[in-house]
DNA sequence: TATTCCGATAGTGAC
DNA sequence: GTCACTATCGGAATGAG
């Protein structure tokens, strides 16, 4: 299976649960959720829309592609992705404090020029520390200012605009959002210009550990509980199963 | 010492003798021969004028400005380079047939547009196989007839042109010649279209291969000569001194 | 077009 | 903007004791 119509082949499955379990999260009858197979955050899932009978795989095949079917279905279909990604995110923010005993940011959204073929609906915390963050268009694709990555709640509002708007909008361009990547290499977070990869790694790791750090004492001084999990870095815990982590360094 | 003045400290060693035989080939009142230090055929020399009372260290600093010199000169010093060319060149032919049984081409002019100061005079084999040969721009700086590679005798034949071609030739503009680079990229012997470096590596090896195939069999027809050399490919032997070479592979 | 190191960039192929 | 692989391109430093 190609990697470029893998999803679509997951999305197709008529039993989902056959899927391994270090690919599948969980699935209903109109979503299935992944694993995303490069997680560029410590918690990085996807959701797909299955087809229905009144929704084709090719009505699914991009964000485009289901913003030019009739409008009521299409809000319909992003707003049940809505409610699992809310599921996804509870999930995520049970982990957290899990595993590190304090949340963080989780965004949630669609790229506006995929490489996939198939629907999928990013969830993913916005540390953005993974060893599979490794090229500047990675990073700028979820970087959530540049306007590449549309978080779900601003393609909903989409629907309560002008017309022309949404269908101007909706369009997506390749060559409209593609040049969005090329923008300020810069921390979403501080803002601060940012050199290069290396340099965004370093930059973004020092961010979340300050952020843990922070959020740690917090607790400590709101519950004096005296035994806090302790986990430190990105390295000791992720939710892509053991089993089917690359063997990258972090 | 920066790679980038190395050439014209060694100009200006009063005794040339001392440098090392790794680096010296010969030398007299006029100039120094140097072993390339990165050869990018199996023979590959430098010649390198050296300072006199009526000529500086700063006449001699590119092609350039010796052609600003007086041009009898300037016409002098290249013609003392020549007659030094032409005894290297000898001595190529020699270690030529000594090493390899036949004589192949040996192509002696400057690069309009170098990257280490004073003037040098390349004198090289006409195989361009060597493991030192790495970038594009390594090949199209010798390739004969891009324009790049300025030929003795072509820059000798300026004396002989209009004032004002020489006076406009003579400048050796980096916006004139370095885009000579880019362009075509391909064998100067077939003039086949050449993919990229490794596809052109193997091509020139396939092609000096073939020519001692040729000249072998030429030679074994002609003097039914039972004893002659065998070596093949460019592993065998260098011109540069063991001890200097660089650990890459062939 | 000196090299070397590092990083970014570009094209390919994948079933 | 799928990855992985290969190759290319681009800038900066390069000495010295």
């Amino acid at each position: 299976m190609s990697q470029l119509t893998v999803l679509r082949s997951y999305a197709l499955k008529s039993n989902p649960a056959t899927l391994p379990p270090s690919v599948l999260l969980s699935h209903s009858e109109t979503s299935v959720t992944l694993f995303d197979a490069f997680p560029k955050s410590i918690f990085h899932f996807l959701i797909l829309p299955r087809p229905q009978p009144s929704l084709s795989i090719f009505d699914l095949a991009n964000l485009s592609s289901l913003l030019k079917c009739d409008n009521s279905k299409a809000k319909s279909v992003l707003l049940t992705m809505k409610e699992e990604a809310q599921s996804v995110k509870d999930m995520i923010e049970s982990e957290m404090m899990k595993r590190y005993g304090f949340k963080w940011g989780i965004w949630t959204g669609f790229h506006a020029v995929p490489s996939m073929e198939h629907l999928h609906l990013h969830v993913l915390s916005n540390d953005l520390c993974s060893p599979r963050m490794r090229k500047k268009q990675h990073y700028q694709s979820f970087h959530p200012k540049h306007g590449f990555f549309l978080h779900l709640d601003d393609v909903l509002s989409w629907f309560d605009a002008e017309p022309s708007y949404y269908d101007t909008v909706s369009q997506l361009k390749k060559s409209q959002y593609e040049p969005l990547l090329k923008g300020d290499f810069e921390c979403w977070k501080c803002e601060r210009v940012i050199a290069n990869m290396p340099a965004l790694k370093s930059h973004l790791q020092e961010e979340w550990d300050k952020e843990m750090q922070r959020e740690t004492a917090k607790l400590k001084r709101k519950q004096k509980s005296p035994d806090l999990p302790t986990a430190k870095g990105t390295d000791a815990l992720e939710t892509v199963p053991k089993e089917r982590r690359s063997p990258d360094a972090a």
